[in-house]
DNA sequence: ATGACCGGGTTACCCGGA
């Protein structure tokens, strides 16, 4: 079972290369952030003439996200991020595909900090981290993947020293991500590349393609019970060199049946 | 150190993104 997430960047402008994609990597479970479209603008119809079987939740200018799922039912479980009523941003969806509990988020970009925006980035964690405790206890297989807008470790960012106040990689968001992992969800791009440099996002803007000038920001975390099914993993690096394309590139892993 | 590139939409001397 091959499972994609996609930092889309508008999903209508994107359907070309989203189409495109599809086509070529074939994934299984598709989750994409960034819809960038209210919910009816979705464009189900040309998913499913490609298909994909979808489940969104959208939003109007920003946010939105959708998991596509091809030759498989889709239950849709959950269109947000338990813990907070008040939360109107459309970053998380949920459900569950052949026995595995899919997560697909959006988490807040956080710039720029310290701020408002920061400040709603930290509690977005800590309600993430208490779900996280909750997901843990029902002792069964979860993927949760997407934006999650962290750089992980220094090897993560091209000059890591030009990012130490950006909220993308400031201490207390770095710790955030390390607290997931110690609590004992596996990071598979590092699992299986401990040391690579891999990046995931670049600039749209400096060149920073030509120039190799990457984050690697888009995760995908496992619960401990898929650790013995993680077979390979990667970045489908080349969509991000292709006209129209996102700033985000593709990511993708495979797990073996049990 | 700075700029500049996208998509959405209030089509702007706009905003947010990362």
């Amino acid at each position: 079972m091959k499972i994609a997430t996609y930092n889309v960047n508008g999903i209508n402008a994107r359907l070309p290369v989203l189409l495109k994609w599809l086509s070529t990597s074939a994934p299984d479970i598709v989750c994409l952030q960034e819809l960038k479209a209210p919910q009816e603008k979705f464009p189900e119809a040309a998913i499913a003439e490609a298909g994909y079987q979808s489940v969104w939740h959208g939003q109007k200018s920003w946010n939105g996200v959708a998991i596509l799922t091809r030759n498989m039912a889709v239950h849709e479980l959950a269109v947000s991020l338990p813990g907070d009523p008040e939360d109107a941003q459309s970053r998380y969806i949920q459900t569950e595909i052949n026995g595995v509990l899919i997560g697909c988020l959006y988490l807040p970009n956080g710039n720029p900090a310290p701020g408002t925006k920061f400040d709603y980035k930290l509690r977005w964690l800590e309600r993430f981290k208490a779900y996280t405790d909750t997901l843990l206890k029902l002792d069964k297989p979860v993927v949760l993947t997407g934006d999650f807008n962290i750089i992980p470790d220094e090897v993560d960012v091209y000059k890591p020293e030009r990012w130490l106040e950006d909220a993308l990689f400031r201490p207390e968001v770095r710790s955030a991500f390390r607290s997931l992992t110690e609590q004992g969800w596996i990071d598979a791009i590092r699992k299986l590349y401990p040391n690579e440099t891999i990046y995931t996002f670049w600039d749209y803007f400096r060149g920073s393609f030509s120039r190799n000038a990457g984050l690697r920001i888009d995760h995908f975390l496992l619960s401990p019970h898929l650790e013995s099914r993680l077979t390979a993993a990667g970045v489908d690096k080349y969509v991000r060199a292709w006209e129209k394309t996102s700033d985000h590139a593709p990511v993708w892993i495979e797990l073996k049946d049990e």
